[in-house]
RNA sequence: GGAGAGAUGGCCGAGCGGUUAAAGGCGACGGAUUGUAAAUCCGUUCUCGUAUGAGUACGCAGGUUCGAAUCCUGCUCUCUCCA
């Protein structure tokens, strides 16, 4: 690896965030020179990111601690073309409503992952809405369209795996990476911006965009990128038993987002502390090399500092707390999901497999039926024996009734 | 504009008049094992019902037939080749 100069090329080096750099020594001699702004795209097409976009945005915090400036770059304008990278399909349009909905959602990440302001050093959120949405089109192919082949914009593999695999490919989608590398090129101009990082797949945008401003007279931009986030057994990263790991409160609550770091695999546990905690690297070291169950810690430690710096805290201490009355001690923690249920029904008495549904632990009746049936069900930690149990008041044991799905599932029923 | 091919359960993919709620795989879930890991093994996998069962389901709308995912007609969408 060659030697380099800045701090911040060197940490995300030796912490694994990069994939490819369009030109490693140029770039590390201009941040050793002073400081620099870059920026990172988000699209905005759900209500929050996840955590595959974690890895972005920790490069972003080091940027910021390392003394650079952070640009986040909403995507509220090409959100309304979608991306067609990595994707057999187009995106559904989106309202502007919905854009700017989540939009809305995004920022709460990332004021909680960087500090915004107007220093130096603050990050600082633009929106490519702006300058997109009053783009006149005569003027904007004459202006872009010349430095740009078809040629060319045919072996991107945003285009290219589409065109392989037979699936359709609109106009619309076509334009996006033209309207990206405009925004590398705008941002230049606009905040002097000279980096654009990003996921491995935004290799073939970032370059466009680089071209652009090149061609056009602006200098010479970078482009840094980062693996694809897979877990070691080949599986795309992010994945939960309730589908997508989000990263605001809203969307996936902290006590499973808490779960999710401490079900790392073991293979994966050092390259997750490097990336998604800012542990010193020696002290990863120590916690990689633990073996046997003793990486458990490791795990705990992953998890707490990950839910540390996303949810805050408190929200650390008390899922890692929940976690430890639920699994150590068989007990049932306080942040574990929980539904309220009238004292009346209660008092009724209400069907086991109506309460399971009702407290999420089963989408459909004949799923909990099956859950029952195979001994994964319980009640107070005791295994349901027949479907037709019915749970009421004398349930109750210190305030509330504790439903297990499994081993990994539970929920807490309260009375109201 | 012309000629072909195709659309099946979360995904991939068989089926091509009845024995098909639809093979197989993946994924997911439960169990065993264990360390809330991985790997492995066993089981489950449309909805409702305690169950005999019923209701939905093979792009959409009709039709033929005792009976259709399977045959016919129209429509929608996609792909390939030709102009």
């Amino acid at each position: 690896m060659t030697q380099l100069k800045s701090e911040f090329l060197n940490i995300l080096q030796e912490r694994g965030y990069i994939h490819q750099v369009t030109d490693l020594e140029a770039l590390d001699k201009k941040i050793s020179e002073g400081p620099i702004s870059a920026y990172i795209g988000f699209d905005c097409t759900a209500p929050s990111l996840h955590v595959g976009s974690l890895v972005q945005i920790m490069m972003l915090r080091w940027l910021q601690k390392t003394g650079n400036k952070p640009i986040v770059l909403m995507g509220g304008g090409t959100s309304k073309i979608g991306d067609p990278s990595g994707r057999d399909e187009s995106r559904q349009l989106m309202t502007d409503e919905i854009i700017q909905n989540n939009l809305d959602g995004i920022f709460t990440v990332f004021n909680q992952l960087l500090e915004f302001g107007d220093g130096k050093t603050d990050a600082k959120m633009v929106n490519n809405d702006d300058w997109l949405s009053s783009l006149s089109y005569i003027p904007f192919l004459r202006e872009i369209g010349p430095h740009f082949t078809i040629n060319r914009m045919m072996t991107f593999d945003s285009v290219k795996l589409r065109l392989d695999r037979e699936q359709p490919l609109t106009f619309l989608e076509f334009n996006y990476m033209i309207l990206q590398a405009y925004d590398f090129m705008e941002l230049a101009k606009r905040e002097s911006v000279s980096l654009q990082m990003g996921g491995s797949d935004q290799w073939g945008n970032i370059v466009n965009g680089m071209e652009l401003a090149r061609r056009m007279g602006g200098g010479q931009l970078f482009g840094l990128t980062t693996p694809l986030m897979t877990t070691s057994d080949g599986k795309k990263m992010g994945k939960t038993a309730n589908g997508a790991v989000w990263l605001n409160e809203a969307q996936l609550p902290a006590y499973d987002y808490w779960q999710f770091w401490r079900n790392t695999t073991d293979a994966d546990v050092g390259r997750f502390l490097r990336l998604f905690t800012e542990l010193p690297m020696d002290e990863i070291a120590r916690l990689e090399a633990l073996e046997g169950r003793e990486i458990n810690d490791a795990k705990i430690i992953l998890a707490n500092e990950a839910t540390k710096l996303c949810r805050g805290l408190d929200a650390a201490k008390t899922a890692e707390a929940t976690a430890k009355e639920t699994f150590e001690k068989g007990g049932a923690g306080a942040d574990l999901p929980t539904i309220n249920v009238s004292s009346e029904t209660l008092n009724a008495g209400i069907n086991i497999i109506d309460l399971f549904v009702q407290a999420g632990l089963g989408s459909s009746k004949g799923e909990v039926r099956r859950l029952i049936k195979q001994g994964g069900a319980k009640l107070n930690d005791v295994k349901v024996a027949s479907e037709e149990v019915t749970v009421a008041a004398a349930d109750i044991a210190d305030g509330q009734i504790k439903l297990s799905a499994g081993k990994k599932r539970h929920a807490l029923v309260k009375p109201e």
